[in-house]
DNA sequence: GTCTATAGTTTGATAGAC
DNA sequence: GTCTATCAAACTATAGAC
């Protein structure tokens, strides 16, 4: 019985401009790389998505936004206290990066800077990827008994801090802003019980 | 007797280079839109970088680094306590972006990001802006009474957060993730004395 | 759905007159 | 130093056969 399930043309399409505008943002990842690195042809990809361009980053986003959720559910619900989880995650991250050659960052924030006053579309899609990340985070902090306002406000934080992390340890090709930022997020989270 | 001084050809190149790569970031800038920006010709903006757009994206990520430097310094430099000084800092960084309609974030982040894995002379530019901007925090924390290598690790930290919650408001078009990370660096910041 | 061919722009970069 | 003209390559997007 066959269980793993044969990726289809549009899926292939999708994570190949994922990863393409991960490494190397909008302007500079061409459509004929991606119909390339999908082993798709230019046709097939404008047949799925008529849209060109703008359609495909923004479904690239969304596809980095259920990703990374994912991840992030896993690892916080894998530590019980909140900012060890949070910890871990930071750590979790930086394996990440240090695996790929520092290549693979963020999926979101590259495309997300690079078009923020030029595609509401696209700055749109990347405003739901953060929102939903930290609603993840929050509840993380509420199931821990941080009370709801504290928890909400905090998890901005948390998202925002790795997020910066995660883009300075990839410019300096270092661990050390994640490490840094899991042991101080920790910290701050602590200091609210 | 006149204090203003007129300004070059190459200097107008560098700023219109630096508020374009800052809005749209490396990638979707061209050249032709540069020179328009500068009022220069092209024959002028190869004149003076002959190395040309990467060359470019350089010098403009140096300009950006002391000019965030300047403002860095100033602004701890006008409030005795540190923690209050990244607050306000943090408050000068979302008034900078409404007032710029969420057009005008960090003036190195988005060009470091899409050349990260791919122009290591553009990398390691951006890489010493971080680290320029983190001692000028860590000075500050030191100066307030923090023993070294708290105000190194200290520094790290401030720096990504303000990074990722300006990163995270020009997303959003709200000030909210820049005043949060402000209370709770200072929150963070204060638990150390 | 897949493929090739190509239209129509725009790009980074160069040459050479002034 | 400034300017115009231009090249070769790349780009997004479309058309139409299969």
């Amino acid at each position: 019985m066959r269980t793993q399930h044969e990726i289809g043309t549009r899926e292939r399409i999708v994570r190949a401009t994922s990863l393409l505008m991960q490494r190397k943002g909008y302007g500079a990842t061409g459509l004929k790389e991606i119909s390339k690195r999908a082993e798709a042809t230019l046709g097939s990809v404008y047949h799925f998505f008529p849209g060109g361009k703008r359609e495909l980053a923004i479904e690239a986003i969304r596809h980095g936004d259920r990703e990374f959720a994912e991840l992030l559910r896993d690892v916080l619900g894998g530590t019980r206290d909140p900012g060890e989880a949070i910890e871990v995650c930071a750590a979790s991250l930086a394996k990440g990066l240090r695996e790929s050659d520092w290549l693979d960052g963020c999926p979101v924030t590259t495309t997300a800077l690079e078009s923020a006053g030029e595609e509401p579309d696209i700055q749109r899609a990347a405003e739901t990827a953060f929102a939903n990340w930290r609603r993840v985070v929050e509840d993380k902090l509420r199931e821990s008994g941080l009370a709801d306002d504290i928890a909400a406000e905090l998890a901005h934080t948390v998202i925002n801090t790795l997020e910066g992390a995660e883009m300075s340890a990839q410019v300096s090709r270092s661990e050390t802003p994640l490490v840094l930022a899991g042991k101080h997020l920790a910290r701050l989270v602590g200091s609210y019980r």
